[in-house]
DNA sequence: AGCCTTTGACCAGCG
DNA sequence: TCGCTGGTCAAAGGC
């Protein structure tokens, strides 16, 4: 019944394409189930999955036609119209991609093998595909993507390594069997069309096309989701867990797999990780349309949390196109979703790695408590690196190739371009694009965990790629990484935590919003106990989490008290426009003030990727924590007026208790020193604040001027 | 309280 | 240079 579907829906076409002539044989061949006496019959291709050779492929095409026209092979009954049209609009006009290397040990062999270009037509979504009964059931003992079974081996330049996370002695005609294995997908209901393809050379790319539609194929798409759920789950675990435990013969199965799994089916963010397929299910359980809520949702369908920045009517499209942008600090995945006026998602295209795991959805209460949850994280964490990232090029899209924008487009070619399946494949770091919008170069042994998080020394608990495709990995690595992997999750929560937050008083609000920095207003409010609205802002520079309020003090409507909290990792953001036409002055005022070694006071920049770490009392302040014990001399902060040597900075009118505050235009993560920020000192939790300081004598017109007036002031030499 | 969405405006690339 | 277009910004309000 299901398999029917996948007659009507699914086509496929590229180069992973099967020896075997007819998807139905090879269904049978991997399933060893009379697929015929369920499979409606079809004419060509069109059935089902077809991995078919070139011809295939171009029967792929004809089935596109099909499908388009209605044609006779495929049966789309009452929705034949409006499939076609999403079709058309969703994964078949994406345009082929130039693919070459992407190729199976002997797929390398058979030029009529190109591009792993997969289409599924309207009704299916990437998590759909990966529910597949088919899949399912077979995924056990059978190589796929999702399983990370699915084996690579070395392309045709012959720089990829091999990586056969299973049967390593396979025939070869037993791995393109295995592949067609993992291409076994479920034709689920809703329409929609998930597309796979290499952009490049050797990089696959993907374009995810998801269309949910209403219709009586809802419902069986539904029926699927909670058929199949526990046996999906139970199956990735299952595999995930040997993946992570077995010795497979110089294969990083962790990676492979995931990395397949990306790249095939489920791109970090089409088809999410396995274990953010189960969100998604999990997600989908409470909404009544998984798909509609799965595919393309603003927030946390897909497992991780967007916000929305935009929307626009693009030509050629007669449904808006929404943009996103992943919420994560630091990451800079992006995606762009269009959805039809009923709310469908017609096609979603994703741009970038997420370089984070997974927020933990609220079912995933204890971390690690599960050992088959560890595993799934780390094999998420693995495709963290891989999955767009790795796949920036899944990301990559149709409309990418010849006339995207730039940046999109940027990332296909960086990416394919870079990423030879295999070892390299599973090195995201010759897919992953940089924190800052940089992606690596191809070929570059990066490691990978520098792509994970580019402000904490977090290990590469999921990388090494190379080491396991060296086969240099044992178990014991797999057991460490599997630790570590729990342990970054570990530290992750426990930064989020940390996170310090920083108060700063003073009265002039474009010291602080001109600090240099660029912000982004993202909100505004009233607050409780205060008249005036509080904005908040983030820091726009990629991976900074630094964020702000601002807000103008009750009490006193000329002094503003600006909360900062987050991470910092960045430099001051060169002078854009005229509204950071200070961008530079603050630190090259702070900059000046280090210089004559009296403060040490750190470079906006400095703030910026350390301010969890406080140096010795710079002798300018001194921070308090509430309820804590104040920072001042101790290694801590230094704002205060308590501090030895700091007299000189009792200017007139400063004191205890003054409400207003001197200016200081430099970034308020100041009082640090880098000595001691070399000692790590993190600050604890906690709110330590910068204590009111006033200068009501202090004419604040220039910034500048007043810093180097409160400079001049400070005491000389080291302070303490 | 914090973050999100909405939506018009702005910006940059391209022909 | 101008207009078109896609992408992003940002104010305001909502959740």
């Amino acid at each position: 019944m299901v398999m029917a579907g996948i007659d009507d829906n699914m086509a496929v076409i590229g180069d992973w394409v099967p020896p075997s002539p007819s998807p139905r044989t090879f269904f049978a061949a991997i399933s060893g189930d009379d697929i015929s006496s369920r499979e409606p019959p079809s004419e060509n291709g069109a059935d089902g999955l077809s991995l078919g050779s070139q011809e295939q492929m171009t029967s792929g095409n004809t089935e596109k036609k099909n499908m388009m026209t209605g044609g006779a092979s495929t049966d789309l009954g009452p929705f034949s119209e409006q499939k076609s049209r999403l079709a058309a609009r969703a994964g078949f006009n994406a345009p082929r991609l130039n693919t070459e290397s992407i190729r199976t040990s002997d797929l390398s062999l058979n030029p009529d093998i190109r591009s792993p270009y997969l289409t599924i037509p309207p009704g299916l979504s990437p998590t759909t595909l990966l529910e597949s009964p088919v899949f399912l059931s077979n995924s056990l003992a059978q190589p796929s993507p999702t399983t990370g079974k699915f084996s690579f081996i070395p392309n045709g330049n012959g720089k990829s390594s091999t990586c056969i996370s299973e049967a390593p002695d396979k025939s070869k005609d037993n791995i393109l069997e295995d592949i067609n294995t993992s291409f076994a997908f479920k034709p689920v209901a809703e329409s929609g069309s998930f597309s796979l393809g290499t952009r490049n050379k050797s990089f696959p790319s993907i374009e995810v096309s998801v269309q949910s539609e209403n219709s009586p194929q809802n419902v069986n798409a539904a029926k699927v989701h909670s058929q199949y759920r526990n046996s999906l789950s139970l199956q990735v675990q299952t595999d995930f867990s040997r993946a992570t435990t077995e010795k497979d013969n110089g294969c990083n199965t962790i990676l492979a797999d995931q990395r397949v799994f990306d790249t095939f089916g489920g791109s970090t963010e089409h088809s999410p990780p396995l274990d953010e397929q189960q969100d998604e299910e999990g997600d989908q359980r409470g909404s009544g349309d998984s798909m509609v809520a799965g595919a393309g949702g603003a927030s946390s369908e897909d497992g991780y949390n967007w916000r929305k920045y935009g929307q626009k009517q693009v030509k050629g499209s007669e449904y808006p196109r929404s943009y996103y942008k992943c919420t994560h600090p630091n990451c800079q995945v992006k995606k762009k979703v269009e959805r039809s006026l009923e709310g469908h998602i017609t096609e979603i295209i994703y741009k970038g790695a997420h370089n984070h795991p997974k927020p933990p959805p609220n079912r995933r209460s204890a971390i690690g408590s599960n050992p088959l949850d560890m595993q799934l994280d780390i094999h998420e964490q693995a495709g963290l690196q891989s999955g767009a990232d790795g796949d920036p090029s899944w990301a990559n899209t149709q409309k990418g190739t010849a006339g995207g924008t730039p940046e999109w487009r940027h990332d296909t070619v960086e990416v394919t371009s870079a990423a030879p399946v295999g070892p390299e494949y599973c090195n995201q770091s010759s897919a992953l694009p940089a924190q800052n919008g940089t992606p690596y170069e191809s070929g570059d042994a990066v490691d990978a965990s520098s792509t994970f998080s580019n402000d904490e020394d977090e290990d590469d608990q999921v990388t090494h790629c190379s080491v396991g495709f060296d086969g240099e990995e044992d178990e014991s690595e797999s057991k460490r990484r599997k630790i570590e992997a729990y342990a970054t999750e570990m530290s992750g929560a426990t930064r989020a935590i940390r996170e310090p937050r920083v108060v700063v008083q003073t009265t002039s609000e474009v010291d602080i919003l001109d600090d240099g920095y660029r912000w982004r207003k993202y909100g505004q409010k009233v607050v409780k106990g205060n008249p005036n609205p509080r904005s908040y802002y983030k820091c726009t520079s990629a991976g900074c989490t630094v964020r702000k309020h601002v807000e103008r003090a009750s009490h006193d409507l000329k002094s503003v008290i600006t909360t900062y909290e987050g991470k910092h990792n960045h430099d001051v953001p060169a002078a854009r426009n005229s509204s950071h036409v200070n961008s530079g002055s603050s630190s090259a005022v702070a900059a000046h003030a280090a210089a004559a070694g009296q403060i040490h006071r750190p470079e906006p920049s400095q703030l910026h990727n350390s301010m969890a770490r406080f140096d010795r009392p710079a002798s300018f302040g001194s921070f308090r924590v509430p309820g804590r014990q104040q920072f001042g001399p101790s290694p801590g902060f230094s704002f205060g007026m308590h501090q030895p040597g700091l007299a000189n900075l009792s200017m007139a009118g400063l004191g205890p208790g003054q409400p207003e505050l001197p200016v200081l235009p430099v970034h308020p993560y100041l009082a640090q020193q880098r000595q001691v920020n070399e000692m790590g000192f993190m600050m604890p939790k906690g709110e330590p604040k910068v204590e009111p300081m006033s200068e009501p004598g202090l004419n604040l017109s220039n910034r500048s001027a007043v810093y180097q007036q409160l400079m001049s002031r400070l005491p000389l030499g080291p302070q303490m």
